[in-house]
DNA sequence: TGTACATCAGTGAACGCGCGTTCACTGATGTAC
DNA sequence: TGTACATCAGTGAACGCGCGTTCACTGATGTAC
């Protein structure tokens, strides 16, 4: 193994370390010695890696970021499969909390609880988040001929519901994931209700108000 | 003053540094030293108040506790006042966040990222709180003959919206917290729109779709 | 009210420990000829 | 291909520091007479 791809898995086991450790306590709560030690290196040796803790937690962000992204990205390409859009869009996201359940804790563990700087980075990537569906159900309302007024405000509510609710599937035995997303879905589609994007004439796919879509 | 009552100061003084101090970097990142010398007393006198940091803990998880179920309470009791019910209650919420940050920040920052022991503290208080409302709006559908089946949605759903957005409060300047109840009030009034809540022929207040109530 | 003793909130020194960071180093990998 | 030198990921000792916890203590408050 070269020397480039031997120092590439060092520093992947540091960023993984980071990520597991920080599961229990939160990232800040987190000692460079541990991480290192966890990635099976000395202290010292962090150093060819990251200036220090806070240039780690910054390639986390990016990470979380990232799969974020990759969120979006599928669960749009889910919008025109057979299944409804709200349904493909929930089981895609709790697909991804339990693929990489330690990106998913330290997104919703330090929304709140962590630095100034990791906060507002993970913030704003949430709020792309809500961006980027308001511009989905905007253009899906545009075609159906839905009120648009309400689609930021759902926007916003969703991802809440989404994010809150659907953080209970890294604390949840495998069995009752299915029963979760279906509560959130039944919640999701509370709001789109509300904000009169369901139910219409024309419709994406073939629905009833809870069970198949 | 007595030497009991000196105590309890030094006590409170406890609590309240430690609550003001895990605002930035959550609870979990507090160490005894520095709680006991904002405090102002040396780090061997706290041992005279709390066996720990843990013990110290469980007293600011019951002070939330306590602040949410006063805020439940002041809640339910505006809801015969003239205004609309969603919005007063909406106020109730933002005037103990702002008026308690630190109860608050602590609340919504170690909802994931704290301890086992913390997360699962409050965990039961929210969900003590989402059982509530649910009552609440049990009796009131009830009486108007609305719909009941989506209430325990609907009201799981509201709290995640309130928690969550309701947190942005803790970081927006004063002037802005009447637009964000405005918005948390909107998006509410959604999920009860499409649990069959609101708009119905008797209504417990005069209430057009946003603007009054 | 005054005196003699008890209580106990808070003190300060001391401990062993893990922390972040520095430094000179080692030895395997990479490169030049 | 073989040799001589350069690079640099990871090492291990050392540092000063804040940590949680122990201990014997002090001196103001409280109590008994």
């Amino acid at each position: 193994m070269s020397r480039l791809e031997q120092k590439e898995r060092t520093r992947r086991r540091l960023i993984d370390a980071a990520l597991s450790l920080s599961g229990e306590r939160g990232f800040s709560a987190l000692s460079l010695r541990e991480i290192a030690k966890a990635s099976g290196i000395t202290a010292t040796g962090f150093y060819r890696h990251f200036r220090d803790l806070d240039e780690l937690g910054l390639v986390l962000v990016d990470e979380v970021a990232l799969t974020l992204r990759q969120l979006i990205r599928e669960a749009r390409s889910r919008f025109n499969a057979h299944d409804g859009r709200t349904k493909a869009s929930i089981a895609a996201f709790m697909d991804y909390a339990h693929r990489k359940p330690h990106l998913f804790r330290l997104l919703l563990g330090e929304r709140l609880g962590g630095s100034t700087a990791f906060r507002s980075a993970l913030h704003a990537e949430i709020d792309r988040f809500v961006a980027e569906l308001s511009e989905d159900l905007e253009a899906q309302a545009r075609e159906l001929g839905q009120p648009t007024d309400d689609i930021p405000l759902a926007a916003e509510a969703i991802v809440a519901i989404v994010f809150t609710v659907g953080a209970e599937v890294l604390e949840l035995p495998r069995h009752r994931h299915a029963g979760l997303a279906d509560r959130i879905v039944k919640e999701v589609r509370l709001v789109l209700k509300g904000a009169g994007l369901l139910d219409t004439p024309r419709s994406d796919s073939p629905r009833q108000p809870t069970a198949p879509g």
